[in-house]
RNA sequence: GGGCGAUUAGCUCAGUUGGUUAGAGCGCCUGCUUUACACGCAGGAUGUCGGGGGUUCGAGUCCCUCAUCGCCCACCA
């Protein structure tokens, strides 16, 4: 065979290992007779753009996980794919769509657009399928899914429809934060903070025909003037003393427990707060009673009059301590006139785009912040601006378009979480069906420990079940609606037809729209006038009974998507049209785990070309029944809720079981300072550019080695500089204006990160991280320390079995210690800690196989008596290793497999291990208890110490490694005989020239000494003296002092008496042995 | 404001139910190109375990408190 190169080179290797993956569809999962399986759901990337580290992090304690149970001979599937993450993606298109035609989406239209997203996602998903094979990712690439194809959108339909006709899916009213440029509801989760300069306005509100003692004036104060168009009262508390009184009591019980540094700014507070009670309560008493009496202001630029109104929502304690009232466009106003739906109006001044509509009167058609300064100035004209402060606000932007975004009333579509009356069915159908009071309730019941599903299923979080299932738990138990309406056009569409129909239209339909909404596959409600939703049937029966009803809202809903295009004609002429609103996106992720394998029905399922198919095969099952409910999802801590929690719920709504029973949650991966990366900020790292500079398994190496538990991890972040190829580090590099430019302190030139300025010509720089040397470094150790045994094995290796107890001293201890290896990795890899799994592999490879074993074995490779059960147990070695290591380092370990299989295709110690023509399928080694041997690894790590003990001796006089020295021991008893055991390895690994030990041995004035448990080490021939003496004295006293703090330690009674007798004996022996050792250096 | 978490060597992190002298890797220092590997080998130095208090025979580990940092949630006329 060919020589291994010198050094191992990833780039040549990792690409040829993926192709041969991918030729032999290794990764391939067909349900098949085995019990054992093991199921991951790739938590989908969003088309939107490249991986970064994150996703690497996620991708490859998934593929650790399932690369380990397919060795373990479970039938493992990794199921992968994307997701078309509506706004994502919908919002870069249309801003490349700007920016390189200067054309909006309306100059498109929707089907358009949609074309070109479509176009869009097959680039990106192509280039994400791409990094995911080059980290090694052992998906089941012939059944990748797409969150809008037609298996997912089969079950998008099927899974709205039930929902729809359970009546779990309603169309509201909510006040939602609105995107003006995207035109779109924008979730709360993906808003942002942002410290915008500002002002609070504060107005004056006409109050008509003011008696005596009363005000002429309201004031209100405001950041946003122009809604006041809008406003449709003006509120102040109730009872305003009683309020004060309240805030004040609780801000004395708060100075009695601060600690003395808070509590002047408290104090201040108080005597703020008790101050204004004297000012304002008079005032404020006086306008309780006004609104009690139902007067009225009137609101200026509009002309309208309001009412003045009183709840609690107006804190006496702040600003004038009255409120204006606009329930179309603050949340908390929109609550007030929940609260006064009989008194007041709710009127809403927006158009989609931020521009005012006709309720703005004469402002109608300005961009709402023209309009600001418009209201401004005319409030201003009519002295009705009392003043104008200045102040920093933080306001909400849209993740995505990166605007201001407004409170804005629309009409939304919800699925119910709260608990419904009577109860609701999960799992409908199926065996394993059960009731559960709502939905949010049945997957808080399933992360209970006590819960089972009747397959016995709960969901646990991992490493940390506690702090993890308290996020999940806290989240849930709000039992908030779930909003599922996005004014987007990229996604699923919500598939409900909708209409307001009068009551003559209604009722000449009566007998079409009974008998169609009892047809199968047809959910229809009718939603009356006070809101309540009634099937069609219920809903005819009130219109008889009630003729002031002019007129109902009709929802139709069918399950098969063929039907709207069948009847889209008929129901458009019966007034009804299509919802334009699409699901939002976690609707269609939430599906994942059942939607991937075909449900509702995997024999249906409508796969694409040359996909492997879901229905049953070969008389396995299909894979919806063998493979779900799955094993473990991997993800990190941010989308518990978002994700996870909704996996649950769906999971349980459909099939009635939970779709996987583990969560694992990895760590956060932080950049030098410990903040997020992101790709904006220029602190993000491209997996590919660190599978190009260290290779992907170097870059698996130390992320697993990283992943400890809960810990989020800080990963230094370095440029490599344009200008002269060094490395810079990011966390000190100094920022420049421009986003992701920064200053290289070499040469004091701006840089790139993000990739943005090129065309100003700021060249671009790539961001590594330096920590990935440690697993490149890591994989050249392995490449090399199999040269060697390539090297070495010879032509000669056969394997033979020989009993381990008959194996020379140093194979019984590598076999020993590889034993006790398989145990430890299994126990990381159970207990989801990756770190310590790695760990435990690397130490024996590293620190025992090659810093031990392959020393100790090389004069044997000459020696035709001892060399082929050297050879022998150095192959089953490296193979266990190569095996161990699979699932963390895969391609290196699959090469280095290969070219094992060619030269020792037969090895094993007792028994020949079992093949496999690739590693990934090789099995998972077996711990053999029977070859561990405590005692004689015990005798060998003392050898190890008088080895360690020598070194030092011969380092500390620089005596030249090719010069060697006599080694003489004192040693006597069990002691002396472990050593003679090994005396031919002290010599070896020692460099000694020559080696004694019996217990007569004396010291000579040319040695050095030095001591190891009870045995003295004298290096003759060497010695310094001076520098003896000095060391000599130097350890005495290290020793001395530890005897001290013994001594101390067992002549305090208590220790004697209270601590646990082993523990008392453990020092006593220690404080002997210390003694022993202090003498023998005198 | 509420909740969660962190703080251990210059850096990144381990540290099981409290129990000898607190560990690893990187970096640093010394020596070595010894035929697998300088992406290496041999050896070495480095810690008031964030501060203070308490419980205990004994605290990095448990409790209280302060400080700093991070994350999540709520709120901000």
């Amino acid at each position: 065979m060919t020589e291994l190169a010198k050094q191992y080179d990833p780039s040549t290797i990792e690409p040829a290992i993926t192709q041969r993956w991918l030729e032999t569809k290794a990764f391939a999962a067909h349900p098949d007779k085995r019990d054992e399986r093991y199921v991951i759901m790739m938590p989908l990337p969003n088309v939107t753009g490249a991986l970064h580290m994150g996703h690497a992090m996620d991708n490859v304690m998934q593929d650790m996980l399932t690369r380990w149970h397919r060795m373990l001979g479970h039938n493992s599937l990794w199921m992968a794919g994307t997701d078309h993450a509506g706004i994502a993606t919908q919002s870069v298109v249309e801003k490349r769509l700007f920016e390189l035609e200067g054309k909006t989406r309306h100059d498109l239209g929707r089907e358009e657009l949609v074309n070109r997203i479509w176009a869009w996602k097959d680039q990106y998903q192509e280039r994400i399928v791409g990094q995911q094979q080059a980290m090694g990712c052992s998906c089941d690439w012939d059944r990748q899914r797409f969150t809008m194809d037609d298996v997912c959108a089969r079950a998008v339909r099927e899974t709205f429809f039930k929902m729809f006709r359970d009546g779990l899916i309603y169309q509201g009213d909510r006040l939602v934060n609105w995107d003006c440029a995207l035109q779109t509801a924008v979730a709360d989760d993906e808003l942002y903070k942002e410290t915008v300069h500002g002002n609070f306005y504060h107005l004056k509100y006409p109050v008509i025909d003011p008696k005596d003692g009363e005000p002429t004036h309201i004031i209100v104060a405001t950041t946003r003037p122009e809604t006041m168009l809008g406003d449709t009262a003006v509120a102040c508390h109730g009872e305003p003393e009683k309020a004060i009184d309240a805030v004040i009591a609780e801000t004395e019980a708060r100075l009695q427990k601060a600690p003395g540094k808070d509590k002047p700014a408290i104090e201040e507070e108080l005597e703020r707060l008790r101050e204004r009670k004297s000012t304002h309560l008079p005032l404020l008493e006086t306008i309780a009673a006004m609104a009690k009496d139902g007067r009225q202001v009137m609101l200026p630029l509009q002309n309208r009059t309001i009412p003045i109104i009183t709840d609690e929502w107006a804190k006496p304690e702040l600003g004038s301590g009255c409120v204006k009232i606009t329930p179309a466009h603050d949340p908390n106003d929109y609550e007030v006139w929940g609260r006064h739906k009989d008194d007041i109006d709710i009127i809403n001044i927006l158009e989609p785009d931020g521009t005012l509509n006709d309720n703005a009167g004469a402002y109608a058609g300005k961009d709402r912040f023209d309009a600001r300064k418009q209201v401004m100035a005319d409030l201003d004209g009519q002295g009705l601006v009392d003043r104008i402060e200045d102040r920093d606000i933080e306001i909400d932007h849209s993740d995505r378009s990166k605007s201001i975004v407004e409170p804005y009333l629309s009409k939304q579509w919800f699925v119910k979480m709260s608990d419904v009356e009577g109860g609701i069915v999960l799992g409908r159908g199926t065996e394993n069906e059960f009731r559960s009071p709502g939905l949010a309730q049945a997957a808080i019941d399933a992360a209970d420990p006590t819960w089972k599903s009747k397959t016995g299923r709960n969901v646990g979080f991992h490493p940390d079940q506690d702090r993890y299932w308290k996020i999940f738990h806290s989240w849930l138990v709000e039992k908030r609606d779930w909003c599922i309406s996005r004014q987007l056009w990229w996604g699923h569409r919500i598939p409900v037809w909708r209409g307001t129909l009068e009551r003559d239209r209604i009722l000449s339909l009566r007998d079409a729209v009974t008998s169609f909404a009892q047809q199968d596959g047809v959910a229809a409600w009718v939603t009356l006038p006070d809101g309540t939703q009634a099937t069609p049937a219920d809903a005819f029966t009130t219109l008889d009974g009630d003729e002031s009803i002019a007129r109902v809202d009709v929802q139709v809903c069918f399950l098969d998507a063929e039907k709207d295009k069948q009847l889209g004609p008929i129901l458009s002429s019966g007034g009804l049209e299509l919802d334009p609103d699409v699901l939002d996106t976690w609707f269609s992720s939430a599906l994942w785990p059942h939607s991937t394998l075909g449900w509702p029905d995997p024999a249906t399922a409508p796969i694409n070309d040359g996909q492997a198919p879901l229905g049953a095969q070969d008389n396995a099952d299909d894979c919806l029944s063998y493979y779900y409910p799955g094993s473990c999802l991997v993800t990190g801590r941010d989308i518990i809720t978002l994700w996870v929690a909704r996996m649950v719920l769906t999971g349980l709504y459909n099939l009635g079981d939970v779709p996987f029973t583990d969560v694992f949650l990895h760590a956060t991966i932080l950049d030098g300072k410990g903040e997020r990366m992101s790709k904006s900020k220029g602190n993000g790292i491209d997996p590919v550019d660190i599978i190009q500079h260290y290779g992907a398994d170097a870059m698996r190496y130390v992320l697993c080695e990283m992943q400890t538990g809960t810990q989020d991890i800080r990963l230094p972040v370095q440029a490599i500089s344009p200008f002269d190829g060094e490395p810079i580090e990011m966390a000190t590099a100094k920022a420049t204006s421009k986003q992701g430019v920064f200053l290289d302190p070499r040469t004091g030139k701006e840089f790139d990160v993000v990739g943005l300025y090129e065309d100003q010509g700021i060249p671009g720089a790539k961001a590594i991280s330096q920590r990935f040397e440690i697993g490149r470094n890591f994989c050249n150790k392995l490449w090399n320390a199999s040269r060697f045994a390539f090297m070495n094995l010879g032509e000669s290796t056969k394997f033979e079995p020989h009993d381990a107890k008959d194996l020379a001293l140093e194979d019984r201890w590598i076999l020993s210690r590889l034993a006790d290896t398989i145990e430890a990795a299994n126990r990381g890899l159970e207990a989801y800690n990756p770190s310590v799994a790695i760990g435990a592999v690397r130490d024996f490879f590293w620190n025992e196989l090659c810093d031990w074993y392959l020393e100790v074995i090389k004069p044997r490779m000459n020696d035709d008596a001892s060399g082929p059960a050297a050879r022998q147990v150095l192959a089953a070695s490296l193979d266990q290793v190569l095996r161990l290591l699979h699932p963390f380092v895969p391609f290196i370990t699959e090469e280095l497999w290969t070219k094992l299989g060619e030269q020792a295709p037969q090895r094993g110690v007792d028994r020949e291990l079992t093949g496999a023509d690739l590693l990934c399928h090789a099995q998972w080694p077996e711990a053999r208890g029977e070859w561990r041997d405590e005692s004689l690894e015990a005798a060998f790590s003392f050898m190890q110490d008088v080895v360690t003990n020598i070194r030092e001796v011969r380092a500390r006089y620089q005596v030249p490694p090719r010069q060697s020295a006599p080694v003489r021991i004192k040693a006597s008893g069990a002691s002396a005989e472990q050593l003679t055991a090994c005396a031919a390895l002290i010599q070896n690994m020692a460099n000694a020239d020559s080696i004694e030990i019996d217990a007569g041995v004396t010291k000579t004035d040319d040695a050095a000494t030095a001591v190891v448990r009870d045995v003295e080490i004298f290096v003759t021939g060497v010695v310094d003296p001076a520098e003896e003496a000095k060391k000599l004295a130097k350890q005495r006293e290290k020793l001395q002092q530890k005897i001290d703090g013994l001594k101390k330690k067992l002549s305090n009674q208590g220790f004697v008496e209270k601590a646990p007798p082993a523990v008392v004996e453990k020092e006593r022996a220690t404080l002997a042995e210390l003694e022993a050792q202090l003498d023998a250096l005198s």
